[in-house]
DNA sequence: TAGATTGTTAATCGATTAACAATC
DNA sequence: TAGATTGTTAATCGATTAACAATC
């Protein structure tokens, strides 16, 4: 059972996704082919998935709804919520503030840090913080994971502060790269690279119609 | 020269961005060296990707930044302003129209676009239409990309509204699978399943330390 | 020139897919 | 039982890395 997979890890919440759908429109028993589907992969990587995981269904019959759900919960932590904080409460950090999917997947945001005194608001159900409490905030919420919505020149520096408060991993908005020290987690999300690359591919399709 | 990489591609923008920086830094030559360690691969990726799309530097002595700018610049696009839209005046879809780091990038949202005429807002420096006005817009406009940034409910609709006005090419924030025609480019953006991965790996290097 | 770096080819690595025996 | 699906192994595919000849 290695776990060093984070595209197969990232699967895994997917299918816990799908299986909520699936549950919802009354389905007791699943196979690989549909959960394939619900995704977009192959059955094949489906049951790779599972095996590696330890997950098992029936020889016949498939998997039940029900019972790959709690499985899955397990595996992933879902049945406690996880708590994070938000560092940057800019354009992004107060989208994500907001964004009511983190709620559905059980993801709650603790609080917010800003620089920004004009920012601070203790009173707000999600409360916004200076930065120069995160430290604090943290120890006494056993947060360990961050995310960083600053712009990209503040970015390492709020990272060194996330990491010697204890923090263990971090999703990067800031379109820089970072330094971490080897355990550290990071996860790179750059929306204007992402955003562009589809700019070029449509642009390549045109330019050479009938490849790709 | 094949251009199916999405990979490559994304590499390519994160390069150009790196040599921005060297350039301000002052820096005349660049190493494959040193653009490796700017986004944090190997000296052989940078090498290769070049080869790819037929960058060449001299056998000694480098690259010149100014030249590998400009050639990069060519091949991205990136001399004409990209103009997009957004579709979904939400948290995300808002965040987004005042992203800054998308203005640096030569990134441009033309209209934003939204079922609630409530969020219509047609004197904005970035207008908010209604939906209804999609079609038209991206005609007279000729835009050919949108962001999708609306609850998953609705995004495959929104998404065949877009498809059929002409659309090409979207990046998409709901997190669910979209079902698209054979020459439509879609990049998913799962900000949910993203961060969870973080916390999956996280919490796993606690389980085995000295794992991973 | 000697040393260093490119450009490209071959080797490696890892992830996905196909195939099929086991079996319900 | 016959048919269908799992679980796993082997084959394939693609991307990354190493190595090195070419050469400035």
């Amino acid at each position: 059972m290695k776990v060093s997979n984070k595209l197969c890890v990232s699967r895994l919440y997917m299918y816990r996704k799908a299986l909520s759908r699936f549950k919802q429109m009354g389905c007791i028993k699943i196979f690989s082919d549909n959960l394939a589907d619900g995704i977009g992969v192959t059955s094949s990587q489906v049951r790779k998935d599972f095996s590696i995981f330890g997950l098992s269904g029936n020889k016949k019959g498939g998997y039940l709804v029900e019972d790959l759900i709690q499985k899955l919960d397990e595996i992933l932590g879902k049945n406690k919520p996880q708590r994070v904080i938000v560092i940057g409460a800019g354009n992004i950090g107060t989208a994500l503030m907001k964004y009511k999917a983190f709620v559905k997947e059980g993801l709650e945001i603790a609080a917010a840090f800003d620089t920004d005194s004009a920012k601070v608001d203790r009173a707000d159900e999600i409360p916004v913080l200076p930065l120069s409490e995160l430290a604090d905030f943290v120890r006494q919420n056993d947060i360990r994971v961050g995310i960083i919505a600053v712009p990209d020149i503040v970015a390492q520096e709020v990272l060194n502060v996330m990491i010697s408060a204890g923090i263990r991993g971090a999703l990067n908005f800031a379109p820089i790269r970072l330094n971490v020290p080897e355990d550290f987690i990071i996860n790179n999300v750059n929306v204007g690279v992402e955003l562009e690359t589809v700019i070029y591919m449509v642009n390549a399709l045109d330019r050479r119609p009938g490849n790709e």
